[in-house]
RNA sequence: GGGGGUUUGCCCGAGUGGUUAAAGGGGGCGGACUGUAAAUCCGCUGGCUAUGCCUACACAGGUUCGAAUCCUGUAGCCCCCA
């Protein structure tokens, strides 16, 4: 039996941003399981941050003792949706948006129960989108789409106002989706379906054509978009967004993500993204209000999502890496360790030899790793006390360095300053 | 077309024949402090085969034992007259 609480927890932390029927819904809600849906953009093979949240509702609608849908939109995916966007997308090869489909779905598993009672559904709309023709399309949906109230969509007319406008096949899109609705009315009995704000022009229209093809009551539900405080969207960082793969945002780089929220986002972070608890978040809440500084709920933040999504494993990972990229003992990494933590760190390749003989000069090794951009340069940051081998800093004007002097396989670490690395590999 | 002024290091800005690689500020970089923040404080801030050497004050040439500083020419910018 549904959780009846559901509102309620959604609604302290602050995720329904508008509902169709406030007073329906809740009504539906304790009637009995219900199913949901949420669609998925497949524009990338991972999802990011804000798919995430996404992904969250659904877990706790699931939790709550419903069914959730996942939809991942093949078919849409091919036109692209116009919503919140200032210009025409490029369309994705076929191939790509495959490929794209699978590794999102792959991501979802982890999220989402998909056996049970109220299993989850993965579902793609290019199942029943493709075989349904133009002229088909147009007599059954099209029909009832009314251009004057499509016009009236704010997806619809920032566009046309804008100086990219919109085309045929953007303009379009909202009928697709409008159409997953109903059809996921149809064949799974799903009433509702949620989004993100800048849905709430599809869904509406779903709901309208799910009363006139189905003459049924559907409902929806959005989630406040996840912005930071000065209005910028979340999980984007000066290197890109912020995915679930570990293959594009390494456990370490995601971790250290939510460690840098900012105060005044991160209890928002927490409310819209973690399962923590009411009483848990008031906790925090009060610490970073009272004690900013210990920033206890940045690192409850990135442990818990760290840990949701990348595993026990993962967040151990992430706080070794911290550990070390923060000036602690190196102490006996691996190559792979090193080079996920210093990801982002420029690194060079030397000839091993270097490391035999005499060794490699230390004013020159911090040339070639582009911490300093003359000798006069790396003389200098070794006379102010400024550099370091492996984390240990160094006073040596004349060292050089040899195998001893490796932190791993190949590696040597160099830094200059707090937090300026530069790798040197020394490849067998 | 004629007259006057100006041009300095990453930026701004002193300097007007001799410790001037060039005051001061900004920026940048280190260090301390800190919340992986901000502010603050301290140091550094042309290059090199480096206790020395080389290149630098728009560019080219000249005067001088010696010039960023004086002279000539060229270029850029600004102002006044036509």
């Amino acid at each position: 039996m549904p959780e009846a609480n559901l509102i309620d927890e959604l609604s302290w932390r602050g995720l329904i941003h508008q509902q169709t029927d406030e007073a329906g819904l809740a009504k539906l809600l304790a009637s009995g399981p219900q199913t949901v849906y949420i669609g998925f953009d497949p524009t990338a093979d991972s999802l990011h941050v804000g798919g995430l949240m996404q992904l969250m509702m659904l877990r706790r609608f699931q939790k709550a003792g419903h069914r959730p849908i996942a939809l991942v939109g093949g078919a849409t995916g091919m036109i692209g949706d116009p919503s919140g966007k200032s210009e025409e997308r490029n369309l994705l090869s076929a191939e790509q948006l495959q490929a794209n489909v699978d590794g999102v779905a792959q991501q979802m598993r982890r999220f989402l129960d998909f056996e049970g009672d109220q299993a989850a559904l993965l579902l793609n709309n290019f199942q029943w989108m493709q075989g349904y023709s133009y002229l088909e399309f147009l007599r059954d949906v099209g029909k009832s789409f009314p251009v004057g109230a499509m016009m009236g969509k704010e997806s619809v007319r920032s566009r046309l106002d804008s100086e990219a406008g919109l085309s045929y096949t953007e303009f379009s899109y909202m009928l697709l989706q409008a159409y997953d609705f109903v059809h996921l009315c149809k064949e799974h009995g799903c009433k509702i379906q949620a989004g993100g704000s800048d849905q709430w022009g599809n869904i509406t229209a779903g709901i309208d054509l799910g009363r006139r093809m189905l003459g049924e009551q559907l409902f929806g539900l959005t989630a406040p978009l996840l912005t930071t405080s000065d209005g910028r969207k979340m999980g984007k960082t000066e290197r890109g967004a912020v995915w679930l793969d570990p293959a594009r945002t390494s456990p370490y780089a995601f971790y250290q993500y939510w460690v840098n929220v900012a105060d005044a986002d991160v209890m928002r972070c927490i409310a819209y993204l973690t399962e923590i608890e009411k009483a848990e978040y008031d906790e925090l809440a009060s610490q970073t209000e009272s004690d900013p500084g210990r920033r206890a709920a940045q690192k409850r933040l990135a442990q818990w999502m760290t840990e949701f999504c990348h595993g026990d494993d993962g967040l151990e990972s992430a706080m070794k890496a911290t550990q070390i990229f923060f000036g602690g003992e190196i102490g006996d990494a691996t190559d792979q360790q090193l080079s996920e933590i210093f990801a982002d760190v420029p690194s060079s390749e030397l000839e091993r030899s270097a490391l035999g003989g005499e060794g490699l000069w230390i004013v020159e090794a911090l040339q070639n790793a582009g911490l300093a951009g003359s000798s006069s340069e790396a003389r200098r940051a070794i006379k102010d006390g400024g550099v370091y081998v492996n984390n240990e800093r160094i006073s040596d004007m004349n060292l050089k360095l040899t195998e001893p002097d490796l932190a791993s396989e190949t590696v040597i670490v160099l830094r200059k300053g707090k937090r300026k690395y530069g790798l040197l590999r020394f490849p067998k």
